[in-house]
DNA sequence: GTACATAGAATTTTT
DNA sequence: TTCTATGTAC
């Protein structure tokens, strides 16, 4: 048969353990996607009806894969029925349908990181702390580790013991009940509600087991604490679980992924079998070296060092730049020499650790005229007219959604301001009500002027006017139309009209109906279409829980930048990870945990093992980050990858580039003047060394950004008088 | 109530 | 460097 052709005997072995327990060790590049896609498949040939299947992934796009390469081996016929999902949208679907028992709304709003920012500010400032000494985002991060843990506010209270528990415990109470007044959950409710439903409701949970009798879930090594119980809860009773993972690649550990869950597999299910895939079909032998040379030095690496049957091809290349633009440089030019080899664009990425680096990157790529696409999937949403948007559509499903309130009351302006709005929410909070309830009732307030109250009120006549057309069966609408009525009625469109980039933005809004107009409908479970009110829900769950990842096109035929943890999952000809730098990678706030440096040091392990065949890793010695200039050390990572599988290149001349150490001779330029070139226009200098092949100067031209050329070739002339002041 | 300016802070990764 | 929050002038 076809689906088992061509398999080792350990893949066969995965491919082929249909019931039971079944933990697959997926090494990098050892086929996990082809076997985990030709099991499902054998599934299905062995009469198991697809609606059964349930496999959890956790991007978007590793869904979207798993589905389209089982539709290869079977049919869309087949995978139609069958559930692939991301966890979050998986336990968000759920709790639309479950949402009596789980006891939310069934038009709960999803709230993003600002708005949860928002909200633990708020519950900060309502606890009489500081939000100086307690800044959201940290306090948010140890609610979002006890949500993770399943621990709610009563519980993490009664817990807490040491003073910035208890501080916290204060903060996580006053949280939830803003989740709760605003009917909204964050992206960890998500997750906790739905465990706690099939922990603690035995109906849902067997209804659960019911539905689904085969349950796969992909990395694995990544799932949370929540995560693990939702999986084990659903495969209870029949026990077919297979899991997928590498503990090597567990690189979510911040987001609260417990590596135990892998590990201890086999305790949770004694009877469980274990295959291991340390084969590695991707990359050459001296890459697999390198790699497996560095993941050796971490503690926790208890497995089998992955290796090849394929040749040893090119040592990778560890590059020592002078600093981030000369590194970008270097990457540019490596990938060019790939290309004249005859390497597409589309199979090389440079990967990095924090999203900042992109830029110097991304500047470079574009001067040198080389395709390449950032990989920022939520750029889009994240736009102010888009966020607007949107906020106008959460609060047309959810009332009670006062961010989203806040966010657009006034936007476009209509004469609800600061003032206004303080005293109508004093007012709700004195008697106990909403202020979406509020803002409804102005007459109620008495401190408003007549010019509020009828701004209120047209406010609201202006959003019931779209609830009663959304209702009405009479207009017939579509979602794509109500989006370009709300854009057209609320005065968003008009506004942007006017401002200086205001033709982006509308056509940023256009898209907007477009995408509303595109998305896929799928039908409930019963096979019919969702009323309107759920395709908006739909639709709004779907942009909430947009990642970057999910923008990466295979065949949009450019290079790819991307964050180490986007790449994962995904395999290139060619990469560069870029910023090899003490504090960059491993992360300065790695520095004071063993775990974490362990978990960095995956992270790279990641980064180098998606290259097949070249890879370049690099580090500068100067960085600017945050507009401040400094040296950098380089990253211990690099001393420990094996000098025999890596060729090591350093600048050429260093350190003769200060502004006092102007080169002798006939050379006319220095640093800090102005110079014309005949391609690059006006520049300034800033810097001028001694390299082998010639002086060199660096100059940050006005329109293309700092070049470093041969002063014997480049034709500069100088512009201008002398300056004493060098500009930098 | 609005628009602009200036000071100050900025946690890396993401569902 | 870039964003955000707060204050000031209209």
């Amino acid at each position: 048969m076809q689906l088992l052709e061509g398999l080792t005997e350990a893949q066969l072995e995965a491919v082929t353990t249909l019931e039971g327990p079944l933990l697959v060790l997926a090494g990098p590049g050892s086929g996990k996607t082809m076997v985990v896609t030709r099991r499902v498949a054998h599934l299905v040939a062995e009469g198991t009806d697809p609606a059964r299947i349930l496999a959890l992934t956790f991007t978007n796009k590793a869904a979207a894969q798993m589905r389209e390469r089982v539709s290869a081996l079977v049919g869309d016929t087949v995978t139609a029925g069958m559930q692939v999902s991301t966890f979050h949208a998986f336990c968000a679907r759920q709790l639309r349908i479950w949402s009596d028992a789980a006891g939310v709304s069934p038009n709960y709003s999803i709230w993003d990181t600002t708005d949860q920012r928002d909200a633990a500010k708020q519950a900060v400032a309502d606890a009489g702390m500081s939000t100086s000494n307690w800044p959201p985002a940290s306090v948010l991060s140890t609610i979002s580790a006890a949500k993770n843990r399943l621990v709610d506010a009563a519980t993490f209270e009664q817990e807490a013991t040491d003073f910035n528990d208890r501080m916290v415990a204060k903060v996580y109470n006053r949280y939830e009940a803003i989740l709760r007044r605003n009917d909204a959950l964050d992206f960890d409710d998500l997750l906790r509600l739905v465990a706690r439903m099939l922990l603690d409701n035995p109906s849902v949970s067997a209804s659960f087991q019911q539905r689904w009798q085969y349950i796969l879930v992909d990395e694995y090594q990544d799932t949370n604490h929540a995560q693990f119980i939702i999986a084990s809860s659903l495969a209870q009773s029949h026990r077919n679980i297979c899991v997928v993972g590498d503990p090597d690649q567990s690189i979510y550990r911040w987001r609260g992924a417990d590596i135990r869950n892998i590990l201890d597999f086999e305790e949770h299910y004694p009877e469980a079998r274990v295959v291991p895939l340390g084969r590695n079909f991707r990359s050459t032998g001296h890459i697999v070296s390198a790699a497996a040379g560095l993941i050796s030095c971490n503690t926790s690496h208890r497995h089998k060092d992955l290796h090849t049957q394929l040749d040893d091809g090119a040592p990778i290349t560890i590059r020592t730049c002078l600093d981030e633009h000369e590194e970008a440089e270097a990457i540019v030019n490596h990938f060019r020499a790939a290309a004249a080899q005859g390497r597409p664009w589309k199979e090389m990425a440079v990967l990095y650790r924090i999203n900042s680096l992109s830029r110097v990157l991304e500047d470079a790529f574009r001067r040198a005229d080389i395709p390449h696409v950032v990989a920022r999937g939520t750029a889009f949403y994240e736009r102010r007219e888009i966020k607007d948007a949107l906020a106008y559509l959460r609060l047309l499903l959810n009332p009670n959604d006062d961010i989203a309130l806040r966010r657009i009351i006034n936007v476009p302006t209509r004469g609800i301001g600061k003032t206004t709005l303080d005293r109508v929410a004093a007012h709700a909070t004195a008697t106990g009500c909403r202020l979406g309830e509020a803002i409804r009732q102005p007459s109620g307030v008495p401190e408003l002027t007549d010019r509020a109250r009828k701004a209120l009120s047209r406010f609201t006549e202006m959003v019931d006017g779209w609830r009663e057309a959304m209702t009405s069966s009479l207009l017939g609408l579509d979602l794509a139309d109500v989006v370009s009525m709300v854009l057209r009625d609320s005065g968003l469109e008009a506004a942007m009209v006017n401002t200086d980039d205001g033709e982006d933005r509308v056509e940023n809004l256009s898209e907007l109906v477009s995408a509303a107009a595109d998305r896929p409908i799928e039908p409930d479970e019963e096979g019919n279409l969702p009323d309107l009110d759920r395709q908006l829900a739909h639709w709004l769950e779907s942009i909430a829980l947009v990642s970057d990842s999910d923008a990466i096109d295979p065949e949009s035929g450019a290079v790819t930048l991307m964050t180490l943890h986007a790449a994962k999952g995904l395999e290139f000809d060619v990469v560069a990870v870029a910023a090899l730098e003490q504090g960059v990678l491993p992360h300065s706030r790695s520095a004071m945990d063993p775990e974490s440096l362990e978990e960095e040091r995956r992270l790279c392990y990641v980064g180098m093992t998606r290259a097949r065949l070249d890879l370049l890793m690099t580090r500068a010695m100067m960085r600017t980050h945050r507009g401040l200039r400094d040296r950098t050390m380089s990253s211990p990572f690099l001393d420990e990858i094996p000098a025999a599988h890596a060729q090591v290149v350093m600048p050429v001349e260093p350190w003769q580039n200060t502004a006092s150490s102007t080169p002798r001779g006939p050379t006319l330029f220095k640093v800090g003047d102005q110079v014309e070139h005949p391609r690059f226009g006006l520049g300034r200098i800033q810097r001028v060394m001694a390299r082998p092949r010639g002086t060199t100067a660096t100059i940050d031209f006005d329109e293309y950004g700092p070049r470093t050329l041969l002063v014997a070739q480049a034709g500069l002339e100088r512009v201008g008088a002398e300056y004493d002041d060098t500009g930098a």
